[in-house]
DNA sequence: CATTATAACGACACTATTGTCGTTTTTCAA
DNA sequence: TTGAAAAACGACAATAGTGTCGTTATAATG
């Protein structure tokens, strides 16, 4: 009648075998990682792992699913925030929160690129990468349309062309690094060129200046 | 003790088969494709296609060799040409013989991703993408780094950094359009404002009237 | 401590795909 | 036209990986 293995320990469980999975096939790639990969990077029996997933696709999803409210999570926390400049948040939610350009990259890029990759040959795994890009994106313009709004940035291009501009930037560059590593110094340099740039096209230092 | 079968016709057949295969390769990954899919494209037997490849392994490779040749060829066309203006030139190379941006992409950019995803997970492939990026990466650099000694364009930004964030530019900009096509126009749009991020990076303006 | 539901296990059968090999067909030179 | 060399073929064995299932071990409860 009443359950013989806690809940919890269930839980756990799942949830051990998910992270390992994961990085199996963050390792591996899709096709390539077997179900005998997985239950060794998650020390349990082939068997054992169907009591948690039904197969080696459910297993897959499930990891998609959980990166996917994450990243809902990450981006509405933003969102949240009253501010009365926009520039700073703008640096915050591209360079995190030192929110100046450094040798790190949004954590948004790398997840990008996998799903990219992984969702490039499976109508479903390319859903699921689509709705991420589309969640990041909606953060940067909406920051910047209200940004817009309030007069701290220019409205010389719209809030859709610098969004996208903001994001395929990003990605480029998480794409570029992972082709060619090379020194890790190369990426702030591109970062600081681009803050420039920014500067530039949202006309951030006349913005600022106007608010004063 | 003569050929029984005609060169050409070997040559044909084998260029034919590897034609085939690279759109399958292209259309459902490396991963996926069986050579029954290659073979059933090329209109060959499965025995037939061991006639001209050892294995699997060794069709892809044959395809990536190709490939490498003609982005050899295509760059070193374009460097060898002796100009009196690198702008004119720089704005060829990254959107080819309109010399200005519109909807159409780099063609290096789709190959940049195409390398980077199918070699994410092995060596060896991993080694021809990174051949191939570096061959862009070169060009670039050798154009700003000739503009910056005549003194069309400004060495505020060394031509490393310069050729590296117009190839992130470019490759972003494919990998975002890859994962959301929508309108034509956004990739123009977005080109156009890099451009103006260009001019003033490498103060082209500037550059022109001084020459003059 | 005994009971029992169920999680964990690993052998098994099934499927898909690879590369080989003996046979057949084609092609070209004499 | 004919003969031989080699290309094309497809059945075959070998391999790898999946998901199922009956058995065993384990953990919570009374």
């Amino acid at each position: 009648m009443s359950p013989k293995v806690s809940k919890e320990h269930m839980e756990k469980r799942r949830a051990n075998i998910l992270e390992a999975a994961k990085q199996v096939f963050i390792e591996m790639g899709y096709e390539r990682t077997t179900m005998k990969h997985v239950m060794e990077a998650a020390g349990v029996s082939r068997g054992g792992l169907y009591q948690y997933f039904l197969n080696k696709e459910d297993l897959y999803e499930a990891i998609l699913e959980e990166g996917l409210e994450k990243a809902v999570d990450d981006n509405g926390l933003l969102l949240e925030k009253e501010v009365d400049s926009y520039w700073p948040l703008l640096m915050k939610r591209m360079f995190g929160e030192s929110m100046e350009p450094d040798d790190r990259l949004d954590p948004l890029a790398p997840s990008n690129l996998e799903f990219f990759i992984t969702g490039r040959h499976d109508e479903r795994r390319r859903q699921y990468g689509l709705n991420r890009y589309q969640l990041g994106l909606q953060v940067y313009e909406e920051l910047i349309k209200a940004g817009q709004e309030c007069g701290e940035f220019s409205k010389t291009y719209d809030s859709k062309t610098m969004a996208r501009s903001i994001v395929s930037f990003i990605d480029g560059l998480a794409l570029d690094h992972a082709i060619l590593p090379e020194e890790e110094i190369q990426v702030k340099k591109q970062s600081l060129l681009f803050v420039e740039y920014l500067k530039m096209a949202l006309e951030v230092e006349r913005g600022n200046r106007l608010k004063k």
